[in-house]
DNA sequence: ACTATTTCCTGGATGC
DNA sequence: TGCATCCAGGAAATAG
């Protein structure tokens, strides 16, 4: 599931291959459900359109269309999220269009972009020019006592919390998990109940969960890949996600596995309190 | 204003 | 081997 590094990784690896290319054309699929703007209205605004640069916004994509015949004077913002098994790919137009294609932009390189979803969690729209907002605060180097500030008075668990993209935009399961393990806490904690060192353990373990994921490629569970087809490999630093039963890397603890709010959450019961 | 629960969806895993 | 059932989960919608 793609979160925060891998759509990083994913924006990062789509600039680097689509920038500056002039959409020419543009197909979507019949199924609407991965659509958050009309069909027609995607296509009118792809078309013709410049992609001046792709970059990660919380977990969204987004691509900054200019006008390719008028001096690449702002058009548009094409959003893209991921959902959970979401792919944007650049594909040569002769390979196979695999099942769940739901939209192919011809590039006048040669390239295609090709939005892939079996799940159909994920979502595409158009928005106007520099007017995309991710709804909460971006996680890497927020500030910290805006971080701190994020979970007064909460009384949800921290691990719902920290999946709320309305307070950090980008951390889903995998890195929320993995981020309260190093900062030794539990994830049924309520949010407000945290001391301050704790916020400021969670903070860093936060920061230094998601630059290791970076680096690494991001976690390739679920389908994840990048734009190049190609797997992260942060998976094999996960120290408690999809990891129950096994014994903690620091105390040979077996980790548990409970539900909170409907979403699988991993931790040490020695280690994190 | 918050918080908790339900819903969307398909493929892979599981069980008989 | 085949078929039914269950489960994963991001975020929007709904309910409390």
């Amino acid at each position: 599931m793609p979160e925060l590094p891998e759509v990083e990784t994913i924006a990062n690896g789509l600039n680097k291959r689509v920038a500056g290319d002039v959409i020419e054309s543009v197909w979507i699929g019949s199924r609407t459900q991965p659509l958050k703007s009309p069909a027609q209205e995607i296509a009118r605004v792809l078309e013709g359109a410049r992609v001046e640069r792709v970059r990660r916004v919380g977990k969204h994509i987004v691509a900054d269309l200019s006008e390719a015949k008028r001096n690449h004077k702002p058009r548009a913002q094409w959003v893209i999220h991921l959902g959970m098994t979401g792919q944007m790919l650049v594909a040569q137009p002769e390979s196979e269009i695999q099942k769940h294609t739901h939209l192919i932009a011809k590039l006048a390189s040669g390239k295609e972009l090709r939005f892939v979803d079996p799940r159909m969690f994920g979502k595409l729209q158009v928005v106007p020019a520099a007017s995309f907002k991710a709804p909460g605060a971006e996680p890497i180097n927020a500030d910290r006592e805006h971080f701190a500030q994020l979970f007064k008075g909460r009384k949800t668990p921290i691990k719902s919390a920290l999946l709320n993209q309305a307070l950090l935009s980008g951390i889903g399961n995998i890195y929320a998990d993995e981020s309260l393990f190093r900062a030794g806490i539990r994830p049924r904690r309520r949010a407000a109940s945290l001391t301050k060192k704790e916020l400021e353990k969670l903070y860093d373990a936060i920061q230094e969960v998601l630059a290791e994921a970076i680096a690494a490629g991001g976690s390739s569970v679920s389908d994840y890949v990048d734009a190049d087809g190609e797997e992260g490999f942060f998976q094999l630093q996960h120290r408690v996600y999809q990891r129950e039963g096994e014994p903690c890397f620091t105390c040979k603890t077996p980790i548990k596995r409970i539900v909170i709010a409907g979403r699988s959450s991993h931790y040490c019961g020695k280690c994190q309190k």
